[in-house]
DNA sequence: GTCTATATACCGATAGAC
DNA sequence: GTCTATCGGTATATAGAC
């Protein structure tokens, strides 16, 4: 069952003493293991698979983390800490709430597009751990502050009030976050056409006026 | 670790010589399963948590389902069927295509809210087994009868064409699908309301006019 | 129909050689 | 740094008593 996408299996020492390809340091080992985990689910994926993966043993990626759930942890932190990085950003403080408004919703299609294995599995995560529940707490800190935006772009007079604030915000979020789900980063639609997409379907609807 | 939520453990038997309480028919467990599944991922909810949930033994589930993997398949096959039989009805087939297509939209948010944990499993499921890829394998032929609605929709004229058609399709799903990461049936927001929603800001967005 | 006990397999993680 | 071998735990599923 071993996968095919390895190098060299023997790691033969080259003349200064020190092992040659350092292929499995830590972000090889984080990547790999990001992947298979949004492939199979974070619980179907054994320690076993990853070191398949890797071409390795399951010891060798035991030197490089503390463990399984570490890498969850070190995964997560990285989704969440870029999606949290968009709202201490200019854009996010400054203009009417409508404007920063969709300066967050961008950032937020920016980090989900450029970290998008990482924040699928973000958001993917059921609260089965200390760790799940740690991530999903700061996420729904993240979702509230949007929420908190929505309410004062409605208030301003920018956003229809016809409906439900609560499910409103909801919705917008159920359709950005449903990108990681398709969407194919270097395919043929660009982040920023994706960005341009998603806010006018989001704010002007489908409907051809 | 057992739960709370089982009848009496001793099952004794009535005058008529048939056991009593049949509360862990396959409905039941299937319920249960459904449920658990949910909250913490198939993989992750073990035979023995179904048995807890139930007040009962492994073994006793056993005598209902053939294994995990079956209460698995009941459940997707119930969530997909659902699914499915909202493109036979007489309002997917006549009309116009814009409103066939609300016609349909609408069905999908009737059946994901009468049959929530049951499509809140479908859209979880990776592909991991069988079972799991012939499930993903009738959702996609499902999203792909709505897609070509929207093509429709849009050569008729009733829907914008400035957006990429796969992208419009896809971020609807994204839309209606989220419902079941917060929709609480019995809430606040009846099913009727919900739908509203769902189709005022698909359609008309969320821009005040 | 439900029970206890168990077979068999795989999991995450570690020990110790090299 | 990576290996093989293995520990202890838990998983699905079954056997056989009642």
């Amino acid at each position: 069952m071993s996968e095919s996408n390895a190098p060299s299996r023997t790691a033969h020492k080259g003349g200064n003493g020190r092992a040659q390809r350092d292929a499995y340091d830590l972000p090889r080992v984080l990547e790999i293991a990001v992947t298979a985990f949004n492939e199979h689910g974070y619980d179907a994926t054994s320690m076993g698979n990853l070191a398949d993966r890797l071409g390795t043993s399951k010891s060798a990626i035991y030197y490089h983390v503390a463990g399984k759930e570490d890498l969850l942890r070190l995964a997560l932190e990285r989704a969440i800490g870029e999606l949290e990085k968009v709202l201490d950003e200019p854009g996010a403080k400054s203009g009417s709430a409508a404007e920063r408004l969709r300066f967050v919703l961008s950032g937020a299609v920016r980090v989900l597009v450029d970290d998008l294995p990482f924040v699928t599995l973000l958001l993917r995560v059921r609260g089965n751990s200390d760790i799940e529940r740690s991530a999903l707490e700061r996420r729904r800190r993240f979702d509230h502050a949007i929420s908190r935006l929505v309410d004062e772009a409605r208030d301003e007079g920018s956003l229809r009030a016809d409906v439900d604030a609560a499910v409103t915000t909801r919705l917008l979020f159920g359709m950005i976050n449903s990108i990681v789900e398709w969407y194919k980063p270097g395919g043929s639609i660009t982040r920023e056409q994706l960005t341009e997409d998603v806010l006018t379907v989001a704010f002007d609807g489908l409907t051809k006026r």
